[in-house]
This record gives structure tokens, sequence and C-alpha cells, in this order.
DNA sequence: CTGAAAGCGCTAACAA
DNA sequence: TTGTTAGCGCTTTCAG
């Protein structure tokens, strides 16, 4: 069933069945009901293909994620299709697996596509940046792009690393554990900066092997903590994700550190398993629904308004206490 | 930059170009090199969309679930879609935020997009696979569909209920609440079965009053708890997820129960979680993995070969002993 | 082995 | 207000 058997069906040509589908205003009333009750009773539906094709737009954006397991991600692609599927958009999900090659060939794919936008929530390989010249809107979340042109949304990571750090302080702690993602991508820089700035003003001397930089695998960091731990010496973690700080917590627990009385943590994100988590977890909390959803509402403005300028958004932080580090 | 321009680029027709990016066979060596060397050099790369409008195949599909943030669709969701990139296609999701209606509506626009087939992980709307007339190859994961033509992937959920019964009894258990899901889907129903029947061969009485109905939240599981657990006596529980387990677990603690020594716990789905709990979970693991794979090489197989019988695949599932029970 | 031409289903400029 | 027509970029007969 396509447009000109339905037109056939109204008595009237393919043009304005088109105009009624999209609303335009030169359409007789009794036209435009001929036109309806004919869609009605053959179920027509057009097809979007055709339509993009002619269009030059595909009523679709493109979503790059390292990996939409990771809840943070989730939460994220959620909320962005939230947005979209309120405004007709349909969402193509890219899951990288945290592999620059394999973003380069998911980007090329979607351009292919002709995708409307991209949203990017990608793993620090800028230089696949490049592949996008201005063609299309693009929306960078959580990780920052320094290219022109791209709108970008993020948390006040450097505020949330110093207030990590403050209230560990805070709590009592005087060696505090840094543990952080190796790579060296933006809101990672900006939350050790903000750890490192709060010692400063604290005057808590600075040591860098209490800074350790590993993959953001639960493996990494419990195959770390069982085989540092006895040289270190320290009394508070600060971990840059949650699920590192569970996975330290985890590995503590076993060795007979007891939290928060030998050690104290706090994590990043306040995923759901932080709360769930025994003891359950201190942690940085970021605004997760809306980072996905500010992303999508600028994309979508871009995409109706090319002409609209890229905008930098930078939500807040909020420190949640819980059960990980002591009462003050 | 498009197959017209290409064309005349290496001097040939746009047919031409049309047979080399297609590997027909009928084009001499001398003229594919000129035409590969031309496509190299403009950067040329096809259109999707108006390709797709010609073979009336988008090489896309659509992916339907009730909850991308909840950890087993999300891995579901990966594994489909690494199986689909490695055959280039490309994936809609679809977040239903488990309702009925949108459920509708995006199987509906789905089907306007032309996708090449549909995995259905939804839930239990049983009335919207309606929808496809036998237009395109469907598969549903998990939850089953009695519709005809309908490929479906699920796991051993009536011998899982019973691993997790029968477990429960050998460390000791002899007063088990099951903490179910109140939705009568199939994979519930099967687990819920799976326990009975185990306490029947086992010679336990079946208490109605033990088996709980609410919906999988884990402030469902935790409110009922804390309403009823001084009424109810109990020395075991089989939480029909992981969810549902950790947040019973959480609220036993809370409340000053210790665990596995008061009250023993059986989870369901091997989440992540399960393993980083404190104390760690005993679980029946699913296959995720295995679950969204074989959906994804089902539906492929389908679309490639539509003549392909539709499918049904029973993946095993596997006790997870973990400090949640006792050993014996 | 290659090219010309038609057409997938839709929209938009132009005519009537 | 409505219809006619051209064409989005691709593939595929059918001729040559």
């Amino acid at each position: 069933m396509n447009i000109k058997e339905v037109a056939c069906l109204a008595g009237v040509s393919p043009a304005t069945v088109s105009r009624v589908l999209n609303g335009s205003k030169n359409v007789r009333k009794s036209t435009r009901r001929k036109v309806l009750q004919a869609i009605e009773e053959s179920g027509y539906r057009p097809n979007q293909v055709a339509r993009g094709l002619r269009l030059r737009r595909f009523q679709s954006i493109g979503l790059v994620v390292p990996d939409i397991t990771n809840e943070f991600f989730a939460t994220i692609a959620r909320s962005i299709e939230d947005v979209l599927h309120e405004h007709n958009y349909n969402l193509f999900l890219c899951n990288t697996r945290e592999d620059g090659e394999e973003e380069r060939r998911y980007i090329k794919a979607l351009l292919d596509k002709f995708v409307d936008g991209i949203i990017f929530v990608s793993g620090g390989f800028e230089e696949n940046l490049d592949l996008f010249q201005g063609d299309i809107p693009v929306v960078a979340i959580d990780r920052r792009s320094n290219l022109e042109g791209v709108s970008f949304v993020t948390s006040a990571n450097y505020e949330g690393g110093y207030l990590a750090a403050k209230h560990l302080i805070e709590c009592g702690c005087r060696r505090i554990l840094m543990v952080r993602d190796q790579k060296q991508v933006a809101p990672m820089e900006a939350r050790w900066a903000g750890y490192v700035d709060c010692l400063k003003d604290y005057n808590i001397p600075y040591d860098e092997g209490l800074v350790v930089s590993i993959p953001v695998e639960r493996e990494a960091a419990r195959e770390y903590l069982l085989r540092m731990h006895s040289q270190l010496e320290f009394d508070g973690i600060f971990a840059a994700t949650d699920v590192l700080a569970i996975a330290c917590a985890h590995t503590l627990l076993r060795l007979g550190y007891s939290i928060p009385e030998d050690v104290q943590i706090v994590g990043f994100d306040n995923i759901t398993a932080a709360e769930y988590y025994n003891p359950s977890l201190t942690t940085i909390a970021q605004e997760k629904e809306a980072l996905g959803r500010k992303g999508a509402e600028l994309l979508l403005e871009r995409i109706e308004d090319p002409e609209k300028e890229p905008a930098t958004v930078v939500l807040p932080v909020q420190l949640i206490q819980r059960a990980s580090t002591r009462q003050y």
C-alpha cells in the first residue's frame, strides 16, 4: 500500500495525499476528510525510507556509546531515547566496546544511513571527530570534544573531585588513595584535578604514589589492591567511578578491612548498586538523566534550526552521603 | 558525492559502479580497478537510504526492550548488537518503559522504517504481536510468543526454579519464601512451577502464603518485607530475579537478620551486582550473552532466507553458589 | 562485459 | 485548491 493507491482510493492525486499527511494548509476540508478516510480504511502508513531519501532527513539519530551494559551509559541512552521518542525520532544504537577503530566504522555507517544527527558519548578517541566535517549536528556528552561546531554536555567533574576529597578529609582521612581511569580523558582529569586542589587547600601533601591509574574494570581494581594494599598506607579512597569503588570495597572487605572504620570510600556517578551495596556507598551523584535529556534537546534544536549555535552545558553534581564514610 | 559522479570520474556508467559495489562477477578486471580507484579518490560512500528504498531492505533491525537500564536487557542488547555489527546491520533501539501502548507505537514506527526484522524482548503484551502479520521475521527473546512464524529463544526457567528450590532445601531450608513478579508472563510462571514441583518432590508442603507477587522493583520488595517480615515465618528466599534478591537481602540486613545464618537467599539471572554484593549472592545464571547472540543469529538467518522455518531454542541455566546460602 | 532507462515511494516546484 | 512532473540515489532488467 503506497501513496498512489491511497490517492486512487480517495480519488485525488498523490500530491494531495502528501499534503494531508504533512499538514499543509492548502487542502479543502472536504478533500482532507476524504483522504483521511482512505488512509484509515487502507491502513496506509507512509514509507519513511522513501520520505527520508526525498527530504534528506530520516528522523533518526545515531547514539555512540562505549558500553551499553554500563548503567551510566544505559541511563543516558534511555533518557535520550525518551526525548527522541516524544519528537518521533528513532535511535540507532552503536556500541563501540571501547574500541576506537569500531567507533570510526560506526560513525561512517551512521553517516551512510543519513542520520540527522549524532550523539557521542564515546571513549576519548578524539581523532575520530574528524569524520564529521560539519555535515550534521553533533553533541558530545560527558567527554569533551574540542571540535568547532560540536555541542557539549557534561557534569561538573572538577567540583565533584574536589567535593569527594573534601568530604573524606572532613571525615578524618589524611592519606587518600585516588583510584582513577588510566585514560586521560577530560572528565577523569578534572576529577583528579579537583582532588589535587582540595588536598592543597587543606594543606595535605600530595603523594603521587597514592594516585593509581588503571583500566575501569572490576578486575583491574581488585588485582591492584590485592597486590599493593600491604605496601600502601591509606585511610580513604576516592574512586573515580562507583564501579571501581565497589570493586575496591569488595576486595578490601575480603582482605579483612572494615569500611568505614579502617578505610572510608567515596565513589562517583551514583549508580543504583551504590545504594544497595553493603555498606552503602557515599558518592558524587551526576545527573545522568539530565545529561541525556539535555544532549538530545540540544541536538534536536540544531537539527530543526541549523543556524543555531552549538552550546556547552555543565550540570551540577552532588555529594550523597551513605555508610562508606563516617558521619561528621 | 553520488554514484553518478563516481561513474563520471571512472569513465563508466552508474550501473557499472553499482556492479562493482555489489561484487557482481560480470565486470572486467581493469574496469573494476578503475572504479575502485575512483571510489577511493572521491571518498564515495553509497547512500544506504536510497539503496534501502530500492532493495526494500535497509540492513537494519529493530530491538524492542522494556528497559535498557536493566542489566539483563542491556546485556542481551549488546550481544545482539555484536552479531548485527559483524553482519553490517544496524540496530534501532526501542525502549518501551514497560508500556504496552508505547510498544505498539514502536512496532509501527519500526515497520515504517523498513526494518528487515524485529527482536522482541518485551513485556508480556502478547496482543501487540498481531501487528506483524508475517511481514517480516520476528524473534522473541525470554518471553514466549505463541504466534505462528515467530522464533523464540529462552532459558530453562522451569529447571532454574527447581534448581533454586532444591539448593535451598539441601542447605536446610524448610520454609522458602518465593518473591516473584506479579505479572504472569511465561518465564515467571515457569520459575514458580519449578519451585512448586521441587517442594512436592521433597515432601515439603506448599504454602500459598509464602508466595509473594509484586512488581519487579526494589521499592516493592523493600516495602513488602518491612511490612510482613514479622508475620511471616521463613528460613529461605527464592527471589525470581537478582534485583529482587538484592533488595530483599538489603532490607533484611537492615532489619537485623543475618545472611545466610537466619535466612538464605537464591536469586535468578546472575547480574554483575550479584557477585559484588555483600554477602555475594547465590543465583541461577542465565546465559544472557547467548540469548541475544542466538536471537540475532536466528533473525539474520531468516532475513537471508525467508523460507527458513522459525525455531525455538532453550538455553540451559546453572546454579552459581556464593555466600548467601550455606555450603553443604 | 557494459550502458540506457525505468522505478522503489515520496515531496515540492510549477501549472492549471 | 489541486494535479502533473521531476527527481532524491540506488539497482536491475534488457539491449547491445
